[in-house]
DNA sequence: CTGTATTTTCATTACTTAATGAAAGTATGA
DNA sequence: TCATACTTTCATTAAGTAATGAAAATACAG
């Protein structure tokens, strides 16, 4: 009933530690970055997976739970980091990663700037402009430190939303450039 | 006992709810960016106190427990973020926010970097190199995988150490002139 | 249609992280 | 060195977040 085209039959071991390595490793550190641990593992898993995988065998890849695995496949699917696939003459759908490092930064930079940027200028936004006509040293003092911070993130934002839009071949050596190597 | 010095005694309300709901979104903002609320919210409140509090101050402003103060006043210390300083005459101590808007992105900047970048390089140059001499195809699609990231990582890397070394003067009219205002 | 494969949902459970507050520890002035 | 003001710790509790898996919904082949 289950097939056995697992992702892994006839790796050769040491490939497979360091895959698995890497999985884990990603997932760790999508905590850190508020993504959740098991949607970057699958992210990771399908990044280095050689073909596109169903959602059976990422559950089985990763032992978790097919609930778990389907609402992080849609999520990543999202974010726009994979995509499905439907190969004619099967009923079930595959997953692949975008693979690209600059595409993916694109978009991660985007996500990113949307949830966390965005909110936070609009925010400052309107408190600079509550705050432009109170009275006292103390509304003076706070407006200045609106208006520090708007116009700080807004430029951070500019350059998000810039480096974001341009091609890889335009960014990279520029930076590499100016920023030494 | 308790002395009434709350840092918002008499403030006009206006000022007080603005600063009320800029502590909140600072809080809010700071759980997206994986640093937990109450170290944000404290940061925020004293980014916009006009002096110096004290940790019952702060327990009392932002309404949080003896505990959960002085962990998260410790924290912001160890970034960096605020610092404590003594009053003559005084036992208890006070804590301050440092203000420049550029000296707290550089700060945050080095830490995250510290916190997630780093571990992230050394783990893809480890898997870069071990997977440099396995054979076959899905070996070297690894290798390059984890080629592409470790480079684009690094590159990243440098650049947020450059900029977080630089000076806001020599910095910002160069990226409002790079990337347009 | 009807039966089956596949996907989605969601109430429940488990896990992780943060907050509390009393008790212990430390420092200071008299 | 004693009494007191203040700070830190940490076992316990609470809150928040993610994972499970069975049941419901959907899609598709015949």
């Amino acid at each position: 009933m289950k097939n056995k085209n697992n992702a892994d039959v006839a790796l050769p071991s040491d490939l497979k530690v360091a895959r698995d390595e890497f999985i884990g490793s990603w997932g760790a550190m999508g905590s850190a970055w508020g993504i959740n641990r098991t949607m970057a593992q699958i992210h990771a898993l399908l990044m280095v997976s050689a073909r596109p995988l169903t959602t059976d065998e990422v559950m089985a890849e990763l032992q978790i739970s097919r609930g778990n695995a389907n609402t992080n496949l849609r999520e990543l699917v999202g974010w726009g980091l994979i995509r499905t696939l439907i190969v004619k003459g099967e009923r079930k759908e595959y997953f692949e990663a975008e693979k690209d490092v600059w595409r993916i930064f694109c978009i991660v930079t985007r996500e990113r700037k949307r949830r966390e940027i965005e909110p936070i200028l609009d925010m400052l936004g309107r408190m600079r402009d509550d705050s432009r006509s109170m009275k006292g040293g103390e509304a003076q003092e706070f407006h200045k430190m609106m208006k520090g911070l708007q116009d700080f993130v807004s430029l951070a934002d500019n350059v998000m939303e810039k480096i974001a839009r341009s091609e890889e071949g335009k960014v990279i050596p520029f930076v590499v450039k100016t920023f030494g190597k």
